[in-house]
DNA sequence: TATAATGCCGCATGG
DNA sequence: CGGCATTATA
């Protein structure tokens, strides 16, 4: 206990309490910076201390970079040998763990089963979709994916999809056979002994709700529980540790509401905002003390965040020295805005601050691009993270595929996958022949594969050798997978299938040399795999397979020069900490996304907890930026300036007052296009979205006075430098207003715009009746402004608003 | 059957 | 623009 009373004095009083209190249910709402993991990693070395032995303790994580991070720091306080004991790691890993020892429960799976990535999905719901005669434009292959994930997440199972609310959905939308796509695809992991990432929620909730048994003994095991993030759980994983935790609930839930940020794979935020109505003899604890950022920045973020509605209430602070204030930059492009962050981090270096104390942030992957352009142009050595999974490229889920086959010979993704690569004869005619036998036989296609003997003269006999020459290699992979260790084996099938020399034919050196490099690394990884595994048991191909099926990076900093500026978007950011952060693309249908639907407030609040996400991931300055004009598929697009920059207090802020208004009179949006050049290009119209040149129109959704309607315009004037309406002069004087009301858009006859005159009442789609206070500009650049009764005054390009005079 | 050429479509966010 | 799927051609 000793040990114990050190432990508690590097902790702060309420913190302190939140690890004591080990018994019950019991939330911890802990602030960004707050010391959330110290006091998740410290409430387990208590439990251990009192005596509670490591296998009775379940941590929940949702990244494995989390579950490593909690491990390593609890085996620095009581040592490997106990923490390795504990039962700590993702939700899917864990889940997933559990579904391999209970698979006797779960009809038609085995141990095996493959755990399919989103790809898999995709390519399987394709050719489901195929199969069925379905319209492949009507029903898109992603967009069925998201449903049925959507569906899962609910818990809504594919027999159980017709007549639900989904199915009423699909069926306005067009896409009444969606319930059979469901359907079919859920028979096809069954008969493929597949699992996608929701099947290892959604089958664990199955299996511990159907089988009392099963449940109690997970019951008697995890006696404590700890989850991290709570406020990201969706329903299932809410569903699972309310079962788990019963009788005693003994659990601790922690997490942040002002962070949630995963409601588009059904994180329910309600889920930590009802926990008090859920466990009513819970215990709080408010962790509100910010360690991590400047009282500046903590300040900033909070005046941002309490726009929201729907939080907890909680008042974050810092004791951090005062700190910068934030820094607004404009740019004209987008890549003008990569060249002005590299500049300012050049600057920071010059001024003694290393690459890695720097991180950029954007909302989009597809913005890493034009950002690492810039590092190199300006020479700053930089990482994008995540850009593309390390496990995503395509001569790592060749070989992957491989070992999926091998573990599972029903997996038929992974066997089309390779049947005929590297290339082998094994043509399409031939897969096609096969694919047929085993649908008429209601075989699988591996099954038909080792009875091709038995086909008489369907084949050539030089294919049927083929064929069976491919059987005969992945049987004696498949039979020496329990002997050979992970490593060894895989170094075999690298060699024996020719993947190497396949990629010298396909490739230029270079690149082919880049892909090699690739396989080396899997291999690589897969030896240090066998030499860090303690259990003799656990260094087979099976097991290496559950670990990497479920990373979705690997770790390369090791060797690498780790002084670089790292780039990813806010989502991969969460959890991670900066000296200097860098937040660019901070426009309107960007961040916020163009997809979120304005008039959604849920919607608009979780847009808005991101850029919160994103301010607190600094610690000493933040660097907002925004372009006006933007590329998009190689279309010049315009852009505003996002709303949430005006809603951060001015107080905390540099840069607010000087952002580009557009308006009439200061032509700095002309001057833009006309030095760009860009604009008077043609361009093209895809999809409804518009860009610059047959209409010169722009997409942007205006400036602040005109966000409500920001969805991508199209406008038919050739001038476009007035199409922004000037900010308010006090941007959250009426912010209440925006957020509470949610106005229906009103039917707008427009008066003839030569009609409005000042002193006039009129009425706007958005916002509402107002009266004119001044007309001014001439010609098409006509603006007015109008004291909204609801919204204050806005300035609004006359030939865009669509007024309708109001009769007294 | 293998490769080159063309065409289409996508940009949320992630385990 | 760029990746991927389908089609055209040898």
């Amino acid at each position: 206990m000793e040990q114990m009373d050190d432990i508690f004095s590097g902790l702060n009083d309420r913190q302190s309490e939140a690890v004591r209190n080990v018994d019950g249910p019991c939330l911890v709402i802990a602030g960004a910076g707050s010391g959330k993991t110290r006091v998740l990693t410290y409430r387990i070395a208590y439990l251990l201390s009192l005596g509670v032995p490591a296998y009775n303790i379940l941590a929940l994580t949702f990244t494995n970079k989390a579950a490593a991070e909690m491990k390593e720091r609890i085996s620095r306080l009581v040592g490997e040998d106990v923490a390795r004991n504990l039962k700590m790691g993702t939700f899917h890993s864990i889940f997933a763990k559990i579904l391999r020892m209970e698979s006797a429960a779960l009809p038609g799976y085995d141990s095996n089963f493959t755990i399919l990535d989103t790809d898999d999905v995709k390519k399987q719901i394709t050719q489901i979709i195929t199969s069925l005669n379905l319209d492949k434009d009507t029903y898109k292959a992603s967009k069925i994916a998201s449903i049925i994930s959507k569906a899962k997440n609910d818990m809504i199972l594919s027999e159980n999809y017709e007549g639900s609310s989904m199915w009423q959905l699909d069926r306005m939308n067009g896409m009444p056979a969606v319930a059979s796509v469901y359907k079919e695809y859920s028979q096809t992991c069954r008969k493929t002994n597949s699992m996608d990432f929701d099947d290892l929620l959604l089958l664990t909730k199955l299996l511990f709700s159907m089988n009392p048994a099963v449940l109690e003994k997970y019951q008697r095991l995890f006696r404590y529980i700890l989850v991290d993030e709570y406020q990201d759980t969706n329903s299932c994983q809410y569903q699972i540790i309310r079962m788990l935790a019963h009788p005693d609930n003994n659990l601790c839930v922690v997490g942040d509401d002002a962070q949630s940020i995963y409601s588009f794979r059904g994180a329910k935020i309600e889920n930590i905002l009802n926990f008090s109505k859920d466990y009513p003899s819970y215990k709080l604890f408010k962790l509100e003390q910010n360690y991590r950022s400047t009282q500046m920045i903590v300040n900033a973020a909070n005046s941002l965040i309490m726009k929201n509605k729907r939080q907890i209430p909680k008042k974050t602070f810092s004791e951090q020295e005062c700190g910068e204030k934030i820094k607004i930059v404009e740019t004209p492009t987008d890549a003008e805005e990569g060249i002005r962050v590299a500049t300012m981090i050049s600057s920071l270096i010059d001024n003694g601050e290393q690459y890695s104390d720097c991180a950029i942030l954007y909302r989009t992957n597809a913005q890493s691009r034009i950002l690492e352009e810039a590092m190199h142009k300006k020479r700053i050595p930089c990482k994008i993270v995540k850009g593309m999974s390390f496990f995503q490229r395509k001569e790592i889920k060749d070989l992957v595929s491989y070992v999926r086959v091998i573990i599972n010979p029903q997996d038929e993704l992974a066997l089309m996958r390779i049947i005929n690569y590297p290339a082998r004869s094994i043509g399409s005619t031939t897969v096609e022949k096969l694919t047929t036998l085993a649908k008429n036989y209601n075989l699988g296609l591996w099954d038909v594969m080792c009875q091709v003997e038995r086909t008489g003269s369907l084949f050539p006999t030089a294919t049927k050798t083929k064929i069976l020459g491919f059987v005969a290699l992945m049987q004696e992979f498949m039979a020496s997978r329990q002997e050979a260790d992970a490593y060894s084996l895989l170094n075999r099938i690298v060699e024996k299938i020719g993947i190497r020399e396949a990629l010298q034919k396909e490739y230029t050196h270079e690149e082919a040399h880049e892909r090699e490099q690739n396989i080396l690394e899997l291999l690589n990884g897969a030896k240090e795999f066998v030499e860090d595994e303690l259990d003799p048991e656990s260094i087979y191909l099976h097991n290496y397979m559950e670990k990497i099926a479920l990373l979705t990076d690997i770790d390369e900093e090791d060797t690498e020069n780790p002084n670089k500026v790292l780039l990813m978007t806010v989502h991969a950011a969460k959890g991670l900490e900066f000296k200097h952060c860098f937040i660019v693309g901070m426009e309107e249908n960007l961040f916020p996304s163009l997809q979120v639907d304005s008039a959604s407030e849920r919607e608009m609040e979780e847009e808005r907890r991101l850029f919160y996400v994103a301010l607190t991931r600094a610690k000493q300055t933040v660097t907002i930026s925004y372009a006006l004009t933007r590329r998009k598929w190689g279309d010049l697009i315009a852009s505003a300036p996002s709303r949430f920059l005006s809603e951060l207090d001015e107080e905390y802020v540099d840069g607010l007052k000087k952002m580009s208004r557009f308006d009439a009179d200061t032509q700095s949006f002309g001057d833009y296009s006309a030095r760009q050049g860009g604009f008077s290009s043609y361009g093209t119209q895809r999809r409804g979205q518009t860009s610059f040149g047959e209409h010169n129109s722009f997409r942007s959704g205006g400036s602040f006075g005109q966000y409500g309607a920001s969805k991508p315009q199209q406008f038919s004037s050739p001038t476009r430098n007035t199409g922004f309406s000037s900010a308010p002069e006090k941007p959250f004087a009426h912010y209440g207003e925006n957020t509470q009301k949610q106005q229906q858009p009103q039917t707008i006859i427009p008066s003839n715009p030569n009609d409005i005159a000042v002193g006039q009442r009129v009425l706007h789609a958005k916002f509402g009746v107002g009266t004119v206070k001044e007309k001014m500009g001439e010609d098409a650049n006509m603006a007015v402004i109008i004291a909204f009764n609801n919204w204050g005054e806005k300035k609004l390009l006359l030939k865009f608003a669509k007024l309708q005079i109001v009769e007294n």
